[in-house]
DNA sequence: CTTTAAATTTAGCCTTGACTAAATTTATTT
DNA sequence: AAATAAATTTAGTCAAGGCTAAATTTAAAG
């Protein structure tokens, strides 16, 4: 029997705006899936968050969750605490890129705003976190981004990673091997149009990618 | 209507500790009022901790609460956590000396071991937090504390500060107007048998202390 | 030694947020 | 359009960890 562990309003909050940054409002199984719980779980708790004093989401029955600006602003702050927190402990503690995600998850739900302030100014409020994504701004703005999916570029386009999409350590580490990491430059020397495969120039070595890879890496045309 | 906001067992752990620090055991309604919560909501969580796998108090009817060696080393588990958190607030975001023991109250909860061995090994494992307490070592042993009571002292013996034991930000701040902080060099010049008042001269001023401050700071002799 | 007061425990209730199983709705096939 | 499959919701259960009120112990006072 496995320890039920209870998860967060603020998790509830931080994972519907992930899963709705495209648009599309998200359903009760997949953010079941996200949250390690069962879509019955997902409903009711769903159903809390619709009739909270000021309503957190907008919810009708088999249509899935959309956040309210209420539970937008409230997403936006926990996600900024993450990637500042991540940023932090890179920069302060030695943390590698890699590490750092699962300290941050459990620090974001805890610190206070005046923290939150201090570690922003003491960075000089970054733009990015380690991982290269773009920071909320203090007044719960998510920034524009700039950047496009590497698998995006042609031959003779070049450009500078801005961040890497990645969830597990394992891929991590493996762009981090490649080289692929925030600020470094990159020059598509060769497209593959049948399987989508570029070739590219990064430092001195070239490689071919697969659009597993490309579709993950973004970068900023330069 | 308050909302109940629910103690984590590591504060349960935490705060006998700290009743049963002078060796005496917990009274159930002490631990209820430094918990804020009923005397009955203690009373069961007590018999929960006792019945645990491995048992984490010693606890008999109406006898009171004691920690057992697993249930003291969880405690200072927590205690090391929140006294290297509150040195590293201090050191590296500037908090000042009253304003850290909140901050640390959340975090120390969350924090990894990774965590803590890197904040120790970064201020070079401190053996007193801001405050001047001693702080647990990395194999869970509180520290022989080498100071006393400044009430313990008479005319023409001085000492270091070590710590203030003082818990609302009021007194903390009133004790740094008087220069009374950990490292601040005095000396004992004057002492009144009837009502234990020193006289003291700490920098170029004289100052006259009652007991209810010159029990309160804690000064190795020299 | 009683009596009264104070502290502690028991018993039963309430809310939260999970879970399972059954019911219902929507979507997909044929 | 009917039948089946997949997704979602409802209903009812459970464990935690608070709370209150009543019962019980221990301690203090006369």
């Amino acid at each position: 029997m496995e320890q039920t562990l209870t998860i967060s309003i603020q998790d509830y909050l931080k994972n519907i705006y992930e899963l709705t940054e495209n648009g599309e409002s998200a359903s009760t199984n997949a953010l079941a899936s996200k949250l390690n719980v069962k879509p019955a779980s997902v409903t009711g708790m769903v159903q809390k968050l619709a009739s909270a004093k000021p309503a957190l989401v907008e919810y009708q029955k088999h249509q899935g969750v959309t956040l309210t600006d209420d539970g937008k602003k409230a997403a936006l702050e926990v996600i900024r605490h993450h990637r500042l927190l991540e940023a932090w402990l890179v920069q302060t503690l030695g943390y590698s890129w890699d590490e750092v995600h699962a300290e941050a998850e459990k620090l974001e739900h805890v610190i206070s705003e005046d923290f939150e302030r201090r570690i922003a100014a003491a960075m000089g409020h970054p733009l990015r976190d380690p991982h290269g994504e773009l920071i909320p701004t203090a007044d719960l703005q998510m920034p524009l981004d700039d950047s496009t999916p590497l698998s995006s570029l042609r031959a003779n386009q070049s450009g500078t990673v801005q961040y890497v999409k990645a969830a597990d350590a394992e891929l991590l580490k493996h762009f981090e091997t490649l080289g692929l990491i925030p600020e470094a430059e990159l020059e598509v020397t060769g497209y593959s149009p049948f399987d989508h495969n570029l070739t590219i120039k990064i430092g001195r070595k070239s490689i071919v990618l697969g659009l597993n890879i490309t579709s993950k890496i973004y970068v900023k045309e330069s």
